[in-house]
DNA sequence: GCCTGTTATGACACCGATGTCATGACTTCG
DNA sequence: CGAAGTCATGACATCGGTGTCATAACAGGC
C-alpha cells in the first residue's frame, strides 16, 4: 500500500507538504496541490490510521460489547430484542459523528469480558460501552486504565455511567393512566423481585397508587413468575385465581410483562371471562409481536431501548471530549404508555389521563 | 497510557526485552521476565495495537459493511433477518481466529458505502466483508486497492469471491421430496422473476420436474407476488384461482417463500378447502415464526445463513493467509427441507425421500 | 534600502512497538 | 585451554504519519 512518501515522491515534493494537503493545516500553493492530488489519486493512496495515532493519540474508534449478536434470535422470543436495538441506537451517533464501531461479542460467556476489553484497550479505543440483555447489576473493570466507560441496560456500584430503563417511572405511568381512568381495584402479577426490573416495576405500581391516595392491598400484588427455566405457568395460574377469589376481585390486572400477559389472556378465556368487559389486562414491555397481534390488543408500555443507545452514545461522545458531565448516578429513560383495547375506562367521564408520552394506537 | 519504555524503565531493562517478554520470541531469564511482568501490571501497561501495526503491518481488524443494524427489527418481518444471521456467523468465526471485528452500517443507503470502506482500509483492515440483505447482484469498489472482498449474499459481475444462498437447490431438494412423496401435479407461485432468488428457485423448481421426468406445465407455474411496495395480495388470490381451476388441479403449491404460504392458508380455507387433505402447502426460507406458528406447521427450506456467514468468514481468512483459493464463481451454499404436517405423502408406498440434510419435525 | 510580516516549503525529531545485529557470559567439546 | 555454540540482553534503525522549527522568496511600510 502506497504511503505518504510515494506521493511525496511522485508528485516532487516533500511528505510534510503531502500532510498538509490531506489536512489542510497550512496553507499549500495551487500548483502543489494540484500535483499531490493527482498523485494520490494514481497511486490509491489511503492514509494510514494507526501511523496517525502514533502521534494524535486518537484512534477513532469505539469499542461496543455486548451480547446482542449471539442472541438465539428466534423470532418468537419472548423478551424482544433488547440489546439490539440499544446497539442500533449506539450505531446511528457514533456513525454521526465519525467514530468508528468495534464491536465484539461475548457469546453469552461473561467470563470473555475481561479478554474482550484487552482487546479493545489495544486497539486504543477512545471509549468502552457495555450492553446488557436485560436491566441487571454488573462488575465492570477496565484494568486500571482511565478508559471512559458507559454501560447500558445494566449498572455496578462504583458510579460508573450507565443508562437505564426507568422501569418504575413506565409502571407509575402506566397504573395512573389506568387509574385516571377510573380504575381502583387494580392487581400486578409481578416478575421474580429478585430481579432488579421486577422489584423497580412493583415500586412504581405502589408509588402510583400512593400518589392517587389508593390504599395499597397486598392480595393484590402477587408474584407470578419465577426466574427459572422449568416456570410451567403454574405459579400464574394460582396467582390469578388468587385474585379472583377476593370480595373485590381487580378490575384490571397488571403483569409483569408482555409475555405474562400472552398467558394471562389464555387462563382468563379458559375462565370463561371476557377482555376487557369483565376484566381488563395490561403489560409491560410493548413486545408488538405480542402486544399488537393478541386479541384485544394489550395497553403496555414501552421500554426506549433505540433512546437509550442514542443517550449512552452522547454520554460516551461528551466523556471523549473532556465534558465531565458529573453524571449523579445512572440516567434512567422513560419510555410511553401504548394505550389499546385490552383496557376500558370504567367512568365515561374521567376519559383524561395522562400525557407523559403516551400514544394512542 | 503507560508505554513499553516506561515499563523497561520500571523493570530496570531495555523497551526490547519487554517486548520479548511480550511476545515470547526470544528467551528471557527467569527474574527478568519477572520484573518485567510486575512492571507491567503495576503500570497497567496494555500495548499499543497501532505501534505494533506499524512494523507488522497487520491490523488484526476485518471490516464489515451491513444494514443489518439499521434494520427496523420488526418482530413480525416477514422475511426474517437473514443478514443478522450472517453476521452472527462471521461474528464467530472471526472471534475464534482472534481477528477483531469493525461493524459498519449502511443504514440502508448503499451510497454511504464508498465511504465506510474508506475508513476501514485507513483502518487497514486485513479483509471487507459485505453482506448484502437479500440475494441480489451489486457492485462492490475498493478504490483499486488490494484489500480482499468477500461478498455474502450478493455477487458482482467481476469474480469477487462470494458466498450465497443456493435457492436453485433448496427449491430442487424441495420439490425432489414432494415428487418422492407421489405428488406429480405441484403448483408453483412465485416471487417476481425480476429478484435473483425468484428466477433461480423457479430454475430449482423445474429442474426437479425434469429429473423426474415429469412435463413441465406451464399453467402451474404462476408469478404470484410483484416487488413492489403495495402489493396487496390479489396477484396470489388470482393465481390461487388459476390453478385450481385447472382441469387436473395441484395436489400440493410451493410458495416463493413463507410469507406468501401464510396469505395462502387463508386464501384457501376461504375456499372450503382444508390443508393438507384437499391441497398440500410448501413454502421457502424455513421463516420460523411462520413456519412453526401455523396449523398445520409448514413444509419449508432453509436458507443456511448462519453457516454462510461462517464460509465467508473462512475465505475471508483463507485470502489474508494468501491461500489463493481460486474460486471458480460464487460459492453456493445449501440449506435443509424442514418436511412438517402441511404435506402429506400421496401413497403410502414412497414415503422414501431424499436424504439431503433433511430434518423431519 | 532595511526591517517586518506573510506565504510556501523542507529538515528533522518523535510517537511505540519490533526486526536486525552486536555483545558479553557461560557451556560444551575436542 | 581455545574454538564454537547457546543464552540473555541491549543499541539502533524502522514503520508512516505529524508537530516544531528553520528557511527562502517575496510583499509592504517607513
Amino acid at each position: 500500500m502506497a504511503t505518504i512518501y510515494d506521493v511525496a515522491n511522485a508528485a516532487g515534493v516533500s511528505p510534510k507538504t503531502v500532510s498538509r494537503v490531506l489536512n489542510g493545516d497550512a496553507p499549500v500553493g495551487q500548483e502543489t496541490r494540484k500535483a499531490v492530488e493527482a498523485a494520490m489519486s494514481d497511486l490509491g493512496y489511503v492514509p494510514s490510521n494507526a501511523a496517525r495515532m502514533m502521534r494524535s493519540n486518537r484512534s477513532g474508534l469505539i469499542g461496543l460489547i455486548t451480547g446482542a449478536l449471539s442472541h438465539k434470535l428466534e423470532p418468537m422470543e419472548p423478551t424482544g430484542l433488547p440489546d439490539l436495538y440499544i446497539v442500533q441506537g449506539i450505531q446511528r451517533v457514533m456513525a454521526d459523528s465519525g467514530k468508528t464501531l468495534i464491536i465484539a461479542d461475548t457469546g453469552g460467556t461473561s467470563a470473555r469480558v475481561p479478554e474482550l476489553v484487552r482487546t479493545f484497550l489495544q486497539h486504543r479505543v477512545e471509549a468502552l460501552i457495555y450492553v446488557a440483555d436485560y436491566h441487571k447489576r454488573v462488575t465492570f473493570d477496565t484494568g486500571a486504565g482511565n478508559c471512559p466507560v458507559v454501560l447500558v441496560n445494566c449498572f455496578d456500584t462504583d458510579g460508573t455511567p450507565a443508562v437505564l430503563p426507568d422501569d418504575e417511572r413506565c409502571q407509575f405511568d402506566l397504573v395512573t393512566d389506568l387509574i385516571r381512568s377510573g380504575h381502583e381495584r387494580i392487581a400486578y402479577l409481578t416478575l421474580d423481585p429478585a430481579m432488579v426490573a421486577g422489584e423497580l416495576r412493583s415500586k412504581g405500581f405502589r408509588a402510583a397508587l400512593e400518589a392517587a391516595g389508593i390504599p395499597y392491598d397486598g392480595a393484590l400484588e402477587v408474584m407470578a413468575r419465577e426466574n427459572v427455566e422449568d416456570d410451567d405457568g403454574a405459579l400464574l395460574q394460582r396467582a390469578l385465581d388468587s385474585v379472583l377469589a377476593l370480595d373485590r376481585p381487580p378490575t384490571v390486572i397488571c403483569c409483569g410483562n408482555d409475555e405474562m400477559a400472552l398467558r394471562l389472556y389464555g387462563l382468563i378465556r379458559s375462565r370463561g371471562l371476557r377482555i376487557p368487559e369483565d376484566v381488563c389486562v395490561a403489560g409491560f414491555d410493548n413486545y408488538r409481536a405480542i402486544a399488537e397481534t393478541l386479541y384485544p390488543p394489550l395497553t403496555t408500555v414501552e421500554l426506549p431501548y433505540l433512546a437509550m443507545g442514542r443517550r449512552a452514545a452522547e454520554i460516551a461522545l461528551g466523556m471523549i471530549k473532556g465534558e465531565d458531565e458529573q453524571l449523579a448516578g445512572p440516567e434512567l429513560i422513560p419510555g410511553p404508555v401504548h394505550w389499546r383495547s385490552s383496557v376500558t375506562a370504567l367512568n365515561s367521564v374521567t376519559k383524561f389521563r395522562s400525557n407523559t408520552g403516551s400514544t394512542f394506537s
